[in-house]
DNA sequence: TATTGTTATACTCTATAACTATA
DNA sequence: TATAGTTATAGAGTATAACAATA
């Protein structure tokens, strides 16, 4: 059991908790044949819009070089197309397809079930003060 | 930037700083040739005592198969010892030498450094709350 | 028979650098 | 010349199953 108070402890719970609800995430969207790194680049084109590769690989915290294979699977899998901007042709506007859409639906629900059922005793106070630490931690090394 | 409040948007924002985190501390660490793996080990050896493998296992949410090759490198680096356990000769304890103590120091120390520089702003409220929802994202998946 | 840990295998992530096309 | 993204390469994490030794 990890001692939070003590230094560097804040830091191993949070890796913790992210192997956990990885684990725990996979397991619930055992039906759909995505690994962590297409769900995370799913559930971030959730709200619709498109995206560059440029801004996928900033939000899912991947190298450009790392979302290609990613990036490619999706296209094979029927989530994603990868379409040249016409504003600027040597970059690509990433969107989700209508199946891809179900997909990444599914992924931000399965999230918010984790999400709903880890926190169900859990005070707003709390899931704010939370949110104010992961913020900072994140802020860190950008 | 992520929407925490959206279903799903909490454990995205979990991922994004455990990714920030994990970056920052290879950084600090460059000069002890040690990668997160290894530093996520000889952190939670640094109180001193030995584990099994299974017990660091489920401490860091590897896989034995993993850790193989982790305590290999360690190993071979000089950082932990693997002795039979007598009391029950099909499992090791692992330990660390004089050199992993202070390596394993030196990432506690690291560690302890990025929190207070992120928390510096932060109210002790808010720290205890994300305690607590790490806490209980980790449980999730026990 | 069950458990601890290693080995083998196959796939994926990561980092870096070289490269292409476009700006 | 600088930027967006791909390709190539090498090292490492991951899951699974088969295996040896021990319980």
């Amino acid at each position: 059991m990890i001692n939070a108070s003590e230094p560097g402890g804040l830091i191993l719970e949070l890796q913790s908790a992210t192997h956990a609800t990885l684990h725990a995430l996979a397991g619930r969207l055992a039906g759909l044949d995505l690994n962590a790194s297409e769900i995370n680049v799913l559930a971030n084109l959730a709200d619709g819009l498109s995206r560059s590769i440029g801004e996928l690989a900033s939000a899912t915290a991947t190298k450009p070089s790392t979302l290609t294979s990613i990036l490619d699977r999706l296209v094979r899998k029927g989530h994603v197309t990868r379409e040249l901007d016409p504003a600027d042709r040597r970059s690509f506007r990433v969107s989700l397809t209508a199946d891809g859409r179900r997909a990444a639906d599914a992924s931000r629900e399965a999230m918010g079930d984790l999400e709903a059922a880890a926190l169900a005793t859990i005070a707003a106070a709390d899931i704010a003060g939370f949110r104010a630490v992961a913020s900072a931690l994140t802020e860190l090394a950008r």
